[in-house]
DNA sequence: CTCAATTAGCACTGAATTAGTGCTAATTGC
DNA sequence: GCAATTAGCACTAATTCAGTGCTAATTGAG
């Protein structure tokens, strides 16, 4: 299903709040701002911890901060962090193609055109930025 | 997971093969070329032809033709028939927003880059044609 | 006219993925 | 000490997806 899994998203809204506001932020006043599960949220915060996205402050008064600027924190990163690099197509990974090719018709039809079109996906989020996310909702212009 | 889903990479390809081929294809003489189930691939050729992106020939000899040149079917059209047009991220469609804004901070900080990633993946996806899959996986440049 | 090949329809099962929760421990400012 | 907070891990429930079973309708070929 060409989209990605709320965690992704869950993940880029704290990311993208850490980016606009100021200090350590809990799990608690992010998920004040937005109609998310708190603990889905604090869960995903965990994981974008573990990928060093975020710098944790453990404690009272604690929460979390972006361990880099914004304008170098990519959405491919992201992304890639939170679901792994898709594959678009099963042919492009494996399974029904032994050797990387297909075990039938030399070469599966739609490989190589998938494959390209992956790529320009994930470099469209190679260029996109936490920034430009942050830059919010009414001026944004994302760099495609 | 921003990933096709088996169906529609199915989809894809038999409609690729049918823009190769000249004449009617029936389903066995499709699924003999790849490594795919054949009865799945029925069942997806029958919801192509369904959305009208083939004409089925119904009897012995019967089989698969392609309702309109290959040049004129993107994979947008293909992709959205068979798995829906994707929303990326659910603040898009309802639920958490009532009224088109976020309940909480008036208007979810991702909500319309988030959109526009999609709509560029779309566009994308609005510029690629059936030919160009067909064109082969060497000679396959995509119109990215 | 019969038969075999084929599409049509539709429901179902099992697997995989995703969403979300429960619980407890560790940390730390106040 | 205590309340707020993150850490970790396991688990359930919901959803989506892949794949199959079965039967009917159609039709060209012999």
């Amino acid at each position: 299903m060409l989209q990605l899994t709320k965690r992704t998203e869950y993940g880029l809204i704290a990311l993208t709040h850490l980016a606009s506001h100021e200090g350590v932020q809990s799990v608690r006043s992010i998920s004040e701002h937005y109609p998310v599960p708190r603990r889905l949220l604090a869960e995903v915060l965990k994981d974008l911890q573990r990928s060093e996205f975020v710098e944790s402050h453990r404690g009272a008064q604690g929460g979390y901060t972006l361990s880099r600027p914004a304008t170098e924190i990519t959405l491919a990163e992201v992304v890639g962090a939170l679901e792994g690099h898709p594959s678009l197509a099963s042919c492009e990974s494996l399974g029904a193609y032994v050797g990387n090719t297909c075990n039938v018709e030399a070469v599966c039809p739609i490989k190589s055109p998938i494959h390209s079109l992956r790529e320009s996906i994930w470099r469209m989020l190679e260029r996109t930025t936490l920034s430009d996310l942050a830059r919010g909702p009414r001026t944004a212009r994302l760099p495609l």
